[in-house]
DNA sequence: CTGAAAGCGCTAACAA
DNA sequence: TTGTTAGCGCTTTCAG
């Protein structure tokens, strides 16, 4: 087997017969081309098997038809089925992806950011809002296009592509209430530079304050881990007054209480109702089915796709698509009983 | 805010009072620049935020700092965390990941293959071994460095970082067979381009083969949806000779059958013992727990990228990593049980 | 519709 | 140790 040295343009252009130029029309715009020529380069090209070059692409037009993601991580299953999705809408318009990911730290994120630019992305997906002063300075002075995905906003120097979480995390509380519960727990995942997790707080406080027979015992926060869960869950037992429901920020935490629940021979729903967020295959399997809130995971990923790609191709044609709200529901299972 | 021209070396340059090469030095190899000087050229380099241009850089040196990794489907969990743990690695050398998705199909593969290389990566991260020889004589023919995942060979042509499919399953078959199963069904992914599955449909006929008394009543396949396994235990369930286990060659796989059982009122492992393969999340937290087979899957993302990197960046001093054979375990849970 | 030629920003010999 | 300079492979005016 023998190892072929790269064909450039200019090969492809000898063996045409026509210039460098032409060959390059080709590849961009077909159309600027007359038929036949179009057809010799053609296979000149099939025949050498060329493949342009990125580097000299990205030196000469300045674009990559690259786009970059940074999640938080895809071992949490809602951010890999986003970023799947993303990917595929991408891959169908020729743009590649670039994975950063951030570990739930803006620092980290900040890094990934810079990397993934070096690396000459033409645009970024984010996940929330919630970035220091420096990363947005960083972000508005190099003029990145970039959206932010899982969460919503109507402030219009940036495009999002996501939902309300404070709204959707109120929805869910004031369902738990309507059930009855009146002593409420909530577990959330670490806040610091996690709007995520700040708003649905606020959001689930929304549904207290509205609620004035209701009150929350204790607001605990832990990784997106089964242990710490299971950890955070211990930490509200040892209190006096034990919370009929426990309210969890995320599918992962609350899996990681219910496992950690069965460890102690607490029954639930019955010794307490428990919630969700995200609807991730897990919320579905465990046992008793959970009840949670639906985010649009792949429709956000999809979504947030056709809107960075026309962020960085200003299609003139197609309206300008600016941030998109999108809606999440309750998913009722079996971990949410009435109080009695 | 008002939007800045990107810096080019140049401008670093005059700023510094250098000539552009000893920017450039002093940005790849730092050593080579006296310490004054290097002081200088950093500070103007903060100043401006400069950021190399990827493409002249690419163009220059033809080198990316890139990898691509093509996996089938970041929505599995077990491809998601090994895609996490290769991507920190690359993230602490520098050097950025590029994502593209399979869909378990070889040719949307090779596609993806096409367009890594085209957007420049150094090389590759691929899973399994079993592809069409216009893929491998592609990727032979061009000289990528690339590693393959997910499977263990010792063929010397290429670098591998995984395990033995074959063996391991046909371990976990032992396992079954040795609680007194005679009767077996296999529920496997989709064949086609997949030599996972495969592979482990032939361990567990090695298994089989050596215990006269077992045998497999059906080989049924489904893609990786729970729905579709689902619909494969039905038609287990349509046979006369009902089996009294079923081994699953993934967890999703297992679980959907799981659900599917659930559904239909057939209670594990009373009704039938089942087994999956993967060791996700899933596995730990469905009711009962499933007895599968412990893929190293952060390790072998981890591994992989060491080996990756060393392939890319000859380092002479390291002894040049080879393949690598990790091992898989099995992990007890509550579905098999012994076959009265 | 096609060709000539001037760069794009950076790296790496080679000189000094 | 530092500077000079010649490209790397491609796109894109501008002429023809």
């Amino acid at each position: 087997m023998h190892l072929i040295k790269r064909p450039k343009l200019e090969d492809v252009a000898k063996l045409a017969g026509v210039s460098t130029a032409s060959i390059s029309r080709c590849i961009n715009n077909p159309k600027k081309v007359a038929e036949p020529t179009r057809l010799r380069i053609q296979s000149a090209i099939e025949t050498l098997e060329y493949m342009p070059h990125f580097g000299g692409r990205a030196l000469a037009s300045n674009r990559t038809n690259t786009i970059g993601a940074i999640i938080p991580s895809m071992d949490n299953a809602v951010f890999a089925s986003g970023l799947q999705a993303f990917q595929e809408v991408l891959s169908h318009a020729r743009v590649t992806l670039l994975v950063g990911s951030s570990n739930y730290d803006p620092s980290q994120e900040f890094e990934q950011i810079q990397s993934l630019l070096s690396q000459g992305a033409d645009g970024l997906l984010l996940i929330g809002q919630d970035r220091p002063q420096k990363t947005q300075d960083f972000l508005r002075k190099h003029a990145i296009p970039h959206v932010l995905a899982w969460c919503f906003s109507t402030d219009i120097s940036c495009s999002s592509v996501g939902f309300d979480n404070r709204k959707s995390a109120k929805k869910i509380a004031e369902h738990v209430i309507s059930y009855g519960h009146q002593k409420l727990a909530i577990i959330a995942g670490l806040k610091a530079g996690n709007d995520r997790a700040k708003e649905r707080i606020l959001g689930i406080k929304d549904a207290v304050k509205e609620n004035s027979d209701t009150k929350i015992v204790t607001i605990e926060q832990c990784k997106y881990s089964f242990t710490e869960a299971g950890a955070a869950l211990d930490r509200i037992l040892s209190f006096h007054k034990s919370p009929s429901a426990i309210i969890c920020t995320s599918d992962v935490i609350a899996v990681g209480v219910m496992l950690r629940a069965k460890e102690l021979n607490l029954r639930i729903p019955n010794d307490f109702s428990i919630t969700g967020f995200d609807d991730i295959n897990l919320a579905q399997v465990v046992t008793p089915g959970l009840t949670t809130v639906r985010v649009p995971q792949q429709e956000m990923g999809q979504k947030a796709a056709k809107v960075l790609l026309d962020l960085i191709n200003p299609n003139l044609d197609v309206p300008k698509s600016p941030s998109q709200e999108l809606m999440t529901t309750i998913v009722e299972r079996d971990t949410l009983i009435k109080f009695q």
